[in-house]
DNA sequence: CGTCAGTATATAAAAGCTCATATACTCGGC
DNA sequence: GCCGAGTATATGAGCTTTTATATACTGACG
């Protein structure tokens, strides 16, 4: 849908191959995108086909050459367009919150083992999301915070032998 | 990818047909997973010649007879394996991530404009998911005050002048 | 000298998802 | 008696995404 709109985002902060642009979305989840070389490939000869951004064929030190792509004038208006849409909260489309939410009704045990497990994964996160000033970085460590305070908070009432819903008696 | 066990997981709630499965994933964003109607007729029919669940045809009072669903015990097993699966953290796959994440290069009323848009969709999701008490509904809720407090203070920044990133001079 | 790891591009096949459209049944209003 | 709205099931076209596979070049290790 907006995979080629990320990558003139990306585009817009310098030239990149493919490959770059591979492991830029791969390595900043902040930017709540991500997407395989099988993807990108065809999606950047499109947006060249368009017009919307330029390439350069250079030898690289380690392997074959790279491509280089840049955005063009063209390719900055378009990008322009989209970021005036408006924003729309995004729904998660995530299997690990449909297991949150059937977890419910499994054993106390496996819920806190599930648990733990899963806010280890957040606290991981959290550490590896530290660096970065910007508003998307600043977004995302707040909401890794709040879901290990969730966490936290979800452990303490299993351990408490209760749980916070109204079915506990 | 997991549409089916998430069925089955809502169906582990009570028999349903299609059109209830549909409805229910549209109205419960903290179950983390929709799909359209076109994609839940062909998978009920992969989980019934699976045999993970049972069909029977009733009348309906108004329209169409409804094929209603209801999980096996070799759906329960199936659950109850996907469940056992460890979870992993989420990684967001929302355009609007995206664009809050180029957004910081525009002009500073074009930032606030589409932050205090987004703020509004913000409040008025969490005013929607004010009710209920399971974990996920929690989860949920949390999240969406973090993301709220997380705008405010974005916005107040781009008021005060200065952004909260260490370019700022 | 071979082969493994890392960089880099590319395509085909399969799976998943959205959008448009069609059908059918009931009820209430005009 | 017809029309529209709500309930309910279903299919096909087209798109996006994932998975598997292939190629090619370099440097390091044994």
């Amino acid at each position: 849908m907006s995979l080629p709109h990320v990558l003139l985002g990306l585009l817009g902060r310098g030239p990149a191959s493919g490959w770059d642009l591979g492991t830029r979305l791969a390595e900043d989840p902040a930017l709540g995108w991500s997407a395989d070389l099988a993807q990108i490939y065809p999606a950047l000869r499109r947006l060249l086909r368009a017009g919307f951004v330029a390439l350069r064929r250079r030898r690289s030190p380690k392997g074959p050459p790279r491509r280089e792509y840049r955005i063009t004038a063209a390719g900055r208006r378009e990008l322009r367009e989209w970021l005036a849409e408006p924003l729309a909260v995004p729904k998660p489309h995530a299997a690990t919150l449909a297991r949150l939410a059937f977890l419910e009704k499994r054993p106390a045990e496996a819920r806190l083992a599930s648990l733990h497990l899963y806010r280890g994964l957040l606290a991981d996160d959290l550490k590896r999301a530290a660096a970065g000033s910007t508003a998307a970085r600043r977004r995302r460590r707040r909401l890794l915070e709040a879901e290990l305070n969730w966490a936290d908070a979800e452990a303490a009432a299993i351990l408490g032998g209760r749980t916070l819903s109204p079915e506990s008696r």
